[in-house]
DNA sequence: TCTGGGGTCCTAGGACCC
DNA sequence: TCTGGGGTCCTAGGACCC
């Protein structure tokens, strides 16, 4: 890339973006509170306990790849002196939201692009947001109790290869150089550039573009046509030009999924009516908060294809529904419609999903000439939303859980919502 | 016994229209 | 030889992210 190209940016750039990333972010907040197990290997487990999801630094000496089915490697943890826990994402959540309201202290321009991690719009020149880089580490650090790399770049795509650098230095910051940034590209393997998956690496390293200075330099027809768009924007944010603007305002979601594997395998129709019913409450519950409504419900079920022996089976419904709706009981009467329909007996069943979608906005939903709304209803979920949101999800239920129902998830290992549950803050003892 | 749960964007191709 | 040429809308499928 020439100094003349059209494309370059202009050497003293005002703007600059920074991506802080947290350090192992799950097993980080499990030792937010257990001082005991700082220097120990931790991993976080999938919903069910299946999967690993999360490994301290520790942990990721052991040489256990992520998503490595728990069965497999527990023997191994434990020989290590692993601690093992179960996901607890209301306390992920509300740490994050403290990592995050710290962020948005240093720029009105937050972007907040994952439960663990956030770019930042920063001005200023490059002493300033070094400076500025350390003092949020410092922060984050001594506020909340996680570690973060901050990586600067002059796009998302280049904060994104600083941050993966910035992660393997003692001080956890990378901004390079203009100097610096060739080498660092060429460091750089395609698989590591945010935008490119297993797929593309494989498909790019057959074509010998080996590392982020040769797709920089690779043509652009070509890129576009063998990545689509988002290859080619990619390639342009490697070259300095910002393609992917930032999202401040989180649009609202286009479907909602709630879809859970059970913690065993469950033969019962009323097992399965009960988890729809479950399941179909929590998407309709998380529609609602961006007060949207939907139109089509879609519903699975399925088997569990990792068990060969066993007979399968995997259908789905989906319905259009004659008016919009976000009404809890509703949506439950539907989902249970549908799954009365699915089930068939003399299945082992794994899994089922709800999704909701054809989502739009609650204020504007085209009315049916036919179809009277309950004004009450809308007065009534506000009001079980607030207090489910104030004493706990399932405070109030559409449908109650029967005793000796068998479709739970697995969380053997849960740690205690230290910082949202008055029953779990920890206790200091003093003198 | 035991293998996660969310999401997004893009493209190609078919149906249909004038 | 050569089989209209646009458009739109929808869906399925593939790629990616954390």
């Amino acid at each position: 890339m020439g100094s003349g190209d059209p494309c370059d940016p202009p050497l003293h750039p005002v703007n600059m973006t920074a991506l802080v990333d947290c350090n192992s972010f799950y097993a980080s907040c499990e030792k937010v509170f257990r001082p005991d197990l700082r220097n120990r290997p931790v991993v976080v487990l999938s919903n069910n306990d299946g999967c690993i999801v999360a490994m301290s630094p520790e942990a990721k000496k052991l040489d256990i790849p992520r998503g490595a089915p728990f069965f497999k490697v527990q023997q191994r943890l434990d020989a290590a002196g692993a601690e093992v826990f179960s996901s607890n994402y209301t306390l992920y959540d509300d740490l994050s939201r403290r990592i995050m309201d710290i962020l948005h202290s240093y720029t009105p321009h937050l972007e907040v692009y994952s439960i663990d991690e956030g770019f930042l719009d920063l001005r200023g020149d490059r002493e300033f947001l070094l400076q500025q880089a350390t003092q949020i580490r410092t922060r984050v650090e001594q506020w909340v109790g996680i570690a973060v790399s901050v990586g600067i770049g002059r796009t998302k795509t280049l904060a994104k290869i600083a941050n993966s650098w910035a992660k393997k230095r003692e001080d956890g910051i990378c901004m390079p150089t203009d100097e610096d940034w060739p080498r660092l590209l060429a460091r750089t393997d395609v698989r590591d550039i945010w935008g490119v998956g297993q797929q593309y690496a494989h498909m790019l390293h057959s074509n010998a573009v080996h590392t982020a200075a040769d797709l920089k330099a690779c043509d652009e027809i070509w890129v576009k046509k063998r990545m689509t768009l988002v290859g080619l924007k990619t390639l342009w944010e490697l070259n300095g030009k910002p393609s992917f603007t930032m999202e401040e305002v989180p649009p609202s979601k286009k479907g909602i999924i709630s879809s859970r594997s059970f913690g065993k395998a469950v033969t019962e129709k009323e097992d399965i009516l009960e988890a729809g019913a479950n399941y179909a409450s929590q998407a309709a519950e998380k529609m609602r908060s961006q007060k949207s409504v939907c139109r089509v419900i879609h519903t699975s079920i399925t088997t569990n294809y990792f068990r060969e022996g066993d007979r399968q089976y995997a259908r789905g419904i989906t319905e259009e529904l004659p008016h919009p709706v976000s009404y809890t009981p509703q949506i439950v009467a539907v989902v249970r419609r549908q799954l009365e329909e699915l089930f068939r007996p003399g299945f082992r069943y794994k899994k089922i999903t709800v999704f909701l979608t054809e989502i739009e906005a609650a204020g504007q939903k085209q009315l049916n000439l036919f179809y009277q709304e309950d004004a009450r209803h809308a007065a009534v979920m506000e009001a079980v939303d607030r207090i489910n949101s104030r004493y706990g999800r399932q405070t109030l239920h559409c449908q109650p859980k029967r005793p000796g129902s068998n479709w739970q998830m697995k969380r053997e290992k849960l740690s205690p919502c230290y910082t949202t549950r008055w029953k779990e803050i920890p206790l200091v003892k003093t003198g």
